[in-house]
RNA sequence: GGUCCCUUCGUCUAUCGGUUAGGACGCGAGAUUUUCAAUCUUGAAAGACGGGUUCGACUCCCGUAGGGACCGCCA
């Protein structure tokens, strides 16, 4: 659905109306927009109405009857909202090390990181390792280096989310004792005999663990544990979304999570929820995939009393067949786009407009990004991966990059591209000039870093060239005999630079009453041994006096 | 299956309930041209379907169809 989400005011508006599900309106402080709907609905617990219990619970474990009433008229909530928005956001990427940075993950890192910068704020890494058996230390790295080679800069070191496990039981503990938790005994046979038995009768699995409600003193001496969180059962679980608009769960639908393993290792959700109020996240930025999540950490923070984090889930990005992204698509990781020669540059600009927009801007500045960036300019679809544009603006980007620049993310990816090794041994102070000075050329007709290099390929031939099959079409008797017509006066040369050799061509070609092609054609063939090019006249300039002349000497006759 | 979300040109998207539905990529044609690009001009190309609300609906509501996410002692 095309939602109205080019101003605040409009979404304000509908998000005010009584009938509207949605709440979001990043551009305006949600506070603006929170009065009739939700106030009503808000845990008074906290200032943001994020969590919302409904009706009172039957449970003594109620999360929002603790907490005194506030009357919608106060405005207490806006107050709240006001300052939380009014401070410098407090955003975290948060991986798991489990493999690369893959496409998706950079995107969501870009747009923490933009949320941030053009808002005075600072951008977190934390390392979601908790599954110590999945951990791949690489990994770690490989989503460190596709951070830095993005240019998306994170404050302080990257912190790792299993060095505070204790902190997290701690936690588990205080809900505990508290009454918001419980150890639960049931068995991993006893579980998967529930699943069995309601996927035989075609029932959604809701696990309701006996040990919810049974007094602790029944419990099995030494038998192994875990603690789930006592959620509530009736009311609803809302998330004021900032992308997704006001989302709301009921609680009969969610079950008890499991907050601490039977190890004593704190699971994904609380982790999560203590990590990032430690670390006073303020706003939690993340794929869809977490939007249920969203909603069982919303139940943590509650019982925990925590403030909870304003949240933005962003649509997931698709394979180009619209199915989920696969390794056969763009599921590469973040290294893969810079050995196929893309600049970081357009890689933000090509995911930034990837499920956000900014009016008909297409190319934009790395700070016109972070000017613009804002969280109602995202949609609620997914899009997919379209290699052609990303190779489009790629172009715009090569050519837009200093030759220098250009040299130097050129050496940068050798190493890793097919046939580089090759060029990199070739590469000295004199063919490191030479492929500078043919860089104009070669970048006006590269799409990626790799076509580059490709076009590039004469400046590393060696003689006799090896002639590609219209090369030798072109190199026909009639051309090689031009060709030797041409030697001597390429020979007399004054000065070995394009504009004078193109004189002389053209002179050349007037006079033999040959049409510049016929003429321009051949040489490009005997130089490069390819009918497709730079300029020949910007070629022979590069490859210098002697090489060129003994290139087109091979072929004449 | 349950819960939640989504649906405008092939793709990414714009659109304040009133527009000849705009832009970008890609595709076609033309100009330019020593090739290929780049550049410029130009063409084709969309509101999933059905109801409602309204003077008026791509836009709001309901339904249908299609797609997606989640449903672990993974994250």
């Amino acid at each position: 659905m095309p939602s109205p989400r080019s101003t605040g005011i409009h979404k304000n508006q509908r998000s005010c109306s009584a009938s509207s599900r949605r709440t979001s309106g990043a551009k305006t402080p949600p506070a603006l927009c929170r009065s009739p709907s939700s106030m009503a609905l808000a845990s008074p617990v906290r200032g943001r109405p994020t969590v919302d219990f409904g009706r009172p619970l039957p449970t003594p474990s109620s999360y929002a009857t603790s907490a005194p009433y506030l009357h919608p008229s106060s405005n207490r909530h806006q107050m709240t909202d006001k300052t939380r928005s009014d401070r410098a956001p407090i955003v975290r990427f948060a991986p798991s090390p489990t493999g690369f940075l893959h496409i998706g993950g950079a995107r969501t890192a870009l747009f923490n990181w933009l949320y941030a910068k053009g808002r005075g704020g600072k951008m977190l890494l934390r390392i979601e390792d908790t599954d110590r058996e999945r951990l791949t230390p690489a990994a770690v790295d490989a989503i460190l280096d596709g951070l830095k080679w993005l240019e998306l800069d994170w404050t302080g070191e990257h912190v790792s989310q299993f060095a505070q496990a204790k902190r997290h039981r701690e936690v588990a503990e205080e809900l505990l004792a508290r009454g918001h938790a419980y150890r639960c005994y049931l068995t991993t046979d006893e579980l998967d005999a529930m699943r069995k038995a309601a996927e035989a009768e075609k029932r959604p699995l809701t696990i309701r663990s006996p040990w919810r409600d049974r007094d602790p003193g029944e419990a099995p001496k030494g038998q192994p544990y875990v603690i789930r969180l006592k959620a509530p059962r009736e009311g609803e679980t809302v998330i004021d979304d900032q992308v997704q608009g006001r989302v709301v769960f009921a609680n009969k639908e969610l079950d008890d999570l499991i907050i601490l393993r039977s190890d004593g290792t704190p699971t994904y959700n609380l982790a999560v929820v203590v990590d990032d109020h430690d670390m006073e996240i303020t706003h939690v930025i993340r794929g869809v995939d977490h939007l249920t999540n969203a909603a069982r950490q919303a139940q943590i923070y509650a019982a925990m009393g925590w403030e909870v984090p304003v949240f933005a889930h962003v649509p997931l990005i698709h394979g180009p067949d619209g199915a989920k992204l696969s390794k056969r698509h763009g599921a590469l990781g973040i290294e893969a786009y810079r050995e196929m020669g893309y600049l970081p540059a357009a890689l933000r600009n090509y995911l930034v407009r990837l499920g956000w927009s900014h009016g008909n801007d297409e190319i934009m500045s790395t700070s016109q990004m972070v000017d613009w960036f804002d969280l109602s300019g995202i949609g609620r679809s997914a899009a997919r991966f379209d290699f052609a544009k990303l190779e489009d603006l790629n172009g715009h980007y090569i050519r837009a990059t200093s030759d220098l620049d250009l040299m130097k993310r050129l050496e940068d990816i050798l190493p890793f591209v097919p046939g580089g090794a090759k060029i990199v041994a070739r590469l000295d102070a004199n063919t490191r000039a030479q492929l500078l000075a043919a860089i104009p050329s070669l970048k006006e007709r590269a799409k990626t870093l790799l076509e580059l290099l490709d076009g590039a390929g004469y400046l590393f031939a060696e003689r006799p060239l090896a002639l590609d099959d219209k090369a030798v079409k072109l190199l026909d008797a009639e051309a090689r005999g031009r060709l030797g017509a041409l030697l001597p006066k390429l020979e007399a040369a004054d000065h070995w630079l394009a504009p004078s050799l193109e004189e002389i061509v053209r002179t050349y070609a007037e006079a033999s009453g040959a049409k510049l092609g016929k003429v321009a054609q051949p040489l490009r063939a005997a130089l490069t041994g390819r009918a497709v090019s730079p300029p020949v006249f910007d070629v022979m300039a590069v490859l210098g006096r002697d090489e060129a002349l003994a290139r087109i000497r091979d072929q004449a006759s």
